[in-house]
DNA sequence: TGCATAGTTGCATCATAGTGCAAGCGTGCA
DNA sequence: TGCACGCTTGCACTATGATGCAACTATGCA
């Protein structure tokens, strides 16, 4: 148990950006607790952007982390005075553009590819994804633009 | 009535700064509307700096400005769901380095020199005033950094 | 032990926001 | 009608933050 420390200033500027927000209203929608390759697949935005968020966010101290062998999950900070009107300040804002609710469906879709409730997949849409797997010429040949796997279908992603 | 749309994001870029928490904090502690020249006495700020904050403020959906001959009365948007999980977020934030409690005491001194319940005076601390009186001779004169009128003492600023 | 993969980060670039200065606007009063 | 004054704003400068790219770390499995 940390010594959570939440201030206020720092909290507005972390929430002061629209990617975040999306982040946190999934995490304040599901109550779940979600890795980056999930978020990657449900907003659809690059894998080291939202890691970077997501830091974002920890600093703020509305983030923990926990990991489980190469995933890392995120989950809201609960016990702090500020998370309860926090909570539902995100919750009271209308989603304009149906983003909130798009990004909810995604994220349902893919939580089906869980097992035991730990996600066993990395990012399936796999432009969004960063590191070793999209820079070599053989992963280019393995995920082409055109047929990538998606949600329903739990295709691991690796050597066939 | 005007039609209030409060944009979450707009919201916390708003806040995403110390004056402008500070500027949010006193009127949701004192419930009252505040003109400029009270908050650049309150916060000890320059008044062009207050005035564009108070412009983002409003811009945001948070602020509602009336005019009153020479004064403009500054006050919270009612009415808006998001306005009280945001009143409680930012009363539920501890005042460190008693910042908060400052503004609010130099306030409540400074609206003792209210007539009617309307500000009728100007800015007490001279140097954090801007416009023509402190860029002429005269003014500099009449306004000495040495001996500055202050609370308690309702000097109305202007010839004798 | 080597490879695949979940996730992070240093660097360069670009956009945006806060601030100081000084000029300007609008209202009320003599 | 001119002046005082409460308040605003254009401009220049600076700092900060978001982003893309690519290299990097760390973990687990064959």
């Amino acid at each position: 148990m940390h010594l959570i420390t939440v201030k206020l200033e720092e909290v507005f500027q972390a929430l002061a950006d629209r990617t975040r927000i999306r982040i946190m209203r999934l995490l304040v929608d599901t109550g779940e607790e979600i890795c980056l390759c999930e978020l990657v697949d449900s907003l659809q935005e690059l894998q080291y952007k939202l890691s970077r968020h997501l830091k974002t966010l920890r600093q703020a101290g509305l983030l923990t982390t926990v990991k489980d062998g190469r995933w890392l999950y995120h989950r809201l900070v609960t016990g702090s005075p500020t998370m309860g009107p926090l909570s539902d300040l995100i919750r009271s804002v209308p989603d304009e553009d149906d983003v909130f609710s798009g990004d909810l469906a995604r994220f349902r879709e893919r939580i089906c590819l869980r097992e035991d409730g730990r996600c066993r997949v990395g990012i399936q849409t796999s432009d969004l994804a960063t590191g070793a797997r999209c820079t070599s010429i053989a992963d280019a040949r393995r995920f082409p633009p055109a047929a990538r796997p998606r949600a329903q279908s739990p295709v691991v992603i690796g050597p066939s």
